[in-house]
DNA sequence: GACCAGGCACATC
DNA sequence: GATGTGCATGGT
């Protein structure tokens, strides 16, 4: 199917992948990284996630039995460069004890499950919302579930693809439905959207030298102050 | 000093 | 169901 939707989303891909190249995400050794990452970046500047893990690697705790044995104390003490630590400490928790109690502590066996029902299992575990889960089925597991994310959002909003009002689950269907079902593309896509995002899409856009600049969409840079 | 960062749960209406 | 608020460190 080739709607229009489809040909822009693809062209948007396009012209952002020519632009940075491929962004060999997620940046994590492991999936156990990653999922810490994951739950540890929520809300917050990726640079403070890295001084967390650098915590917990330099403590040996990078490890699934490790992080059961804790206590959430010791754990947020570990994490607190990264922000919200108390919070993420538990969440971090939440997830392990799941983990264990489901899955025996093996990530292995959690992604033999079948990926729709993981991500309804993922989404009953405290501290893991819709972004969360999706990071970790993709990034993780190798899934092709779409992660949305609030520079994501943004730039459809600024391309009028969706509307101010478009809910997470809105905006991973457009990605999903106009889209090849194929993880590693997902990948690909959103973390050059965290690109574009992160140097030219912030609340105060910069459209000047963006690879989505030739694109129709909305310059607010000149009225960033706007009341609507 | 203000604002922001690869969200989420919870309270309240 | 929609909207508001707390969480908190570190960079710009």
């Amino acid at each position: 199917m080739s709607t229009r939707t489809s040909q822009t989303l693809k062209a948007f891909y396009d012209a952002m992948f020519e632009a940075f190249g491929p962004q060999r995400w997620w940046p994590a050794k492991s999936p156990t990284e990653v999922i810490i990452g994951a739950i540890l970046t929520q809300n917050t500047a990726w640079r403070n996630v890295e001084r967390a893990i650098a915590n917990l690697a330099a403590a040996k705790t990078l490890d699934w039995r490790r992080l059961h044995e804790m206590t959430v104390e010791e754990l947020a003490e570990l994490v607190r460069p990264a922000g919200t630590y108390k919070v993420k400490a538990r969440r971090l928790k939440s997830f392990v004890e799941w983990l264990w109690d489901r899955y025996q502590g093996d990530l292995k066996r959690m992604f033999n499950t079948s990926s729709d029902a993981l991500r309804e299992q993922l989404l009953s575990v405290s501290g893991i919302g819709r972004e969360t889960a999706d990071a970790i089925l993709l990034y993780a597991g190798g899934v092709p579930s779409f992660v949305v994310d609030a520079y994501t959002a943004r730039i459809l909003y600024r391309h009028g693809l969706v509307d101010d009002s478009a809910d997470y689950d809105e905006i991973k269907d457009l990605f999903e439905s106009n889209l090849p079902e194929d993880a590693a593309y997902f990948n690909e896509y959103h973390a050059l959207l965290v690109q574009v995002g992160k140097l030219h899409c912030r609340p105060c856009p910069r459209c000047e030298g963006c690879p989505l600049e030739r694109f129709e969409h909305e310059d607010l840079t000149r009225r960033s102050s706007r009341d609507e």
